[in-house]
DNA sequence: TAGATTGTTAATCGATTAACAATC
DNA sequence: TAGATTGTTAATCGATTAACAATC
């Protein structure tokens, strides 16, 4: 079945939703409880799950760490993914130790650069490799993912090594849209300022002369 | 008008593109030649840019400088903004000097941090306050901007001290949906993970199936 | 049983696209 | 003028939401 791409990126809040909710030691939700946490609606809830099956139990709700469970799953963040991320700049090396991946099951393997006087040299405990050995590396330790923190101009170059090296899927955070076969999540975080510019703009413009802010 | 959220995400695709665009000297494009290279329809581009005013003559295309300058107007980017990272962490470290933001007029003035260590000391030429000079430093300096790259568990309180010293929008780098009344701008990079993970388990089980892959 | 909440259908809403007259 | 490409309308497509029967 097709899955619309929205409910894909939900798929991930609900996750996490649901998380702070074991943490929290609440047993059973219902779509109202995810839906409030998450300014959505609750139908929005309810049918973003009914793609994959039924897991909640009439009059009751969801069970908080099956849905997880089932979340995880379909996600695929039941098992573990090895990563390796090019680019031992500033934010390659910020990613390496970013919290958010080692807690959800991204385990960061590998450096790479082609900066001589990185290679050999240590990132927060992992090594910078030369990223001619990127074919040899990404086999040896079955990286799956690759996280491209190069800049602009060689960041098409280097989804091309990653293809050809059998990395199955790219988070790419260089501001070009990349021609590749396999999948690619791009993050743009000039995009992202420049929206917030425009909401500001925009924002203040309406202000002006509207006291009902949208 | 309501401008479609898509649309307005599309305006800094068409910036960027244009840029490239003046770079290689080119004077005239077709909403075809700017569809090509973002993987979208023509029409795509025309409908987004009828929104704003007429910018293209019948017969030739767009006036690329021209164009560049219309777009620059209506996302906000035609002046410099004030930025402020909170979270002198990697991450924050990190996009103090991240090349992306200074060339587009995105202008790093503060790190804010609680750490005592950290507090008057430099990052890439641009010194940590101390979080408590929030909004004095932020009045001073006339920053419109935040940045939230701080852990999770203390993000919605840096947005509604970021909001309470008269910021005008966030950009929000940690794992939480704010409540906010300044416009917020999500980059949730563990989101971005989960999302390629479930595409490439998506891809691996179609691709077995399947060879037409979608 | 009565109350609550699911899973699903159908209606609504919003965004994309094709098509084409207008016009450079 | 002939050819090209815009700006815009109308049709299509896809995603969200309300509503409600099913059922715990």
């Amino acid at each position: 079945m097709k899955i619309p791409r929205p409910t894909v990126k939900r798929l991930g809040l609900y996750y996490r939703c649901l998380s702070n909710y074991r943490e929290d030691g609440v047993d059973f939700v219902s779509s109202q409880d995810i839906a409030e946490k998450l300014n959505i609606k609750p139908s929005q809830v309810r049918k973003d799950l009914s793609y994959f099956g039924e897991f909640g139990k009439r009059g009751l709700g969801y069970d908080v760490k099956k849905l997880l469970n089932e979340i995880a799953h379909i996600i695929g963040v039941n098992k573990e993914w090895n990563v390796a991320i090019v680019g031992a700049g500033n934010l390659g090396s910020a990613l390496t130790s970013y919290p958010g991946l080692s807690k959800h099951k991204f385990r960061v393997l590998a450096l790479f650069d082609n900066n001589q006087q990185k290679i050999g040299k240590k990132v927060s405990g992992i090594t910078v490799y030369d990223i001619s050995d990127l074919e040899r590396t990404v086999n040896k330790l079955k990286i799956e993912i690759g996280v491209i923190a190069v800049p602009e101009f060689a960041a098409q170059h280097v989804a091309e090594l990653l293809e050809k090296s059998g990395i199955k899927g790219i988070v790419n955070f260089a501001p070009v849209r990349l021609r590749t076969n396999v999948p690619v999540e791009d993050v743009d975080i000039t995009l992202s300022f420049e929206t917030i510019a425009y909401n500001v703009v925009k924002k203040s413009s309406t202000d002006l002369l509207d006291t009902s802010n949208d």
